[in-house]
DNA sequence: GCCAACGTTGGC
DNA sequence: GCCAACGTTGGC
């Protein structure tokens, strides 16, 4: 059965609590802590295995998008919103009807330039990209073939 | 540290 | 169902 052609998305992570270096070095995790329902219905809803993830540095000095990542895994229940010890314990989800969801990531490849916030805003071809918008705090966007390639080229990477 | 933007909560 | 209050995100 021929799959669907891969789709980009872009996720943010602040490099403080899970960086691309942490995710090269542990080779594969599991996406938790999405508790925006926008977020989630991505993961859950769209997010195939063979996706490609823009893994972008909130919350960092600079910003930017620090690597290129992969789906491993599709959406599964985020076992943190269980656990009453973890910072996103969700008392009002049930296991038998779990809210939140979880995907698995890889490292893709490593890009030769860190792509700063300011790099992307000086590229005409991602003006009107989504993390760019003023307010925006989407933690799992959608991000267009053009996108990818542009930031790929910023990134100093042929393809990925 | 500031604060704009936005999502969520809860009173009514 | 409205909307004010509140909490969070995240750039600067």
């Amino acid at each position: 059965m021929p799959r669907r052609e891969p789709r980009y998305w872009l996720m943010k992570s602040e490099p403080s609590v899970y960086s691309f270096d942490d995710l090269v070095r542990e080779k594969r995790t599991f996406w938790d802590g999405v508790r925006n329902y926008q977020a989630r219905n991505l993961m859950r809803d769209e997010m195939k295995v063979g996706d490609r993830v823009l893994f972008y540095h909130s919350n960092a000095d600079p910003p930017g998008v620090a690597g290129l990542a992969k789906i491993v895994k599709e959406a599964y229940p985020d076992p943190t919103q269980f656990d009453p010890k973890d910072a996103h314990f969700d008392p009002k989800s049930k296991p038998e009807d779990p809210r939140w969801v979880v995907v698995d990531l890889a490292p893709l490849k490593k890009l030769k330039r860190f792509v700063s916030r300011e790099d992307l805003r000086g590229a005409p071809k991602l003006k009107d990209m989504g993390v760019l918008r003023r307010g925006n705090r989407l933690s799992v966007q959608p991000v267009t073939p053009g996108e990818w390639r542009a930031v790929l080229a910023l990134g100093g990477v042929k393809s990925g």
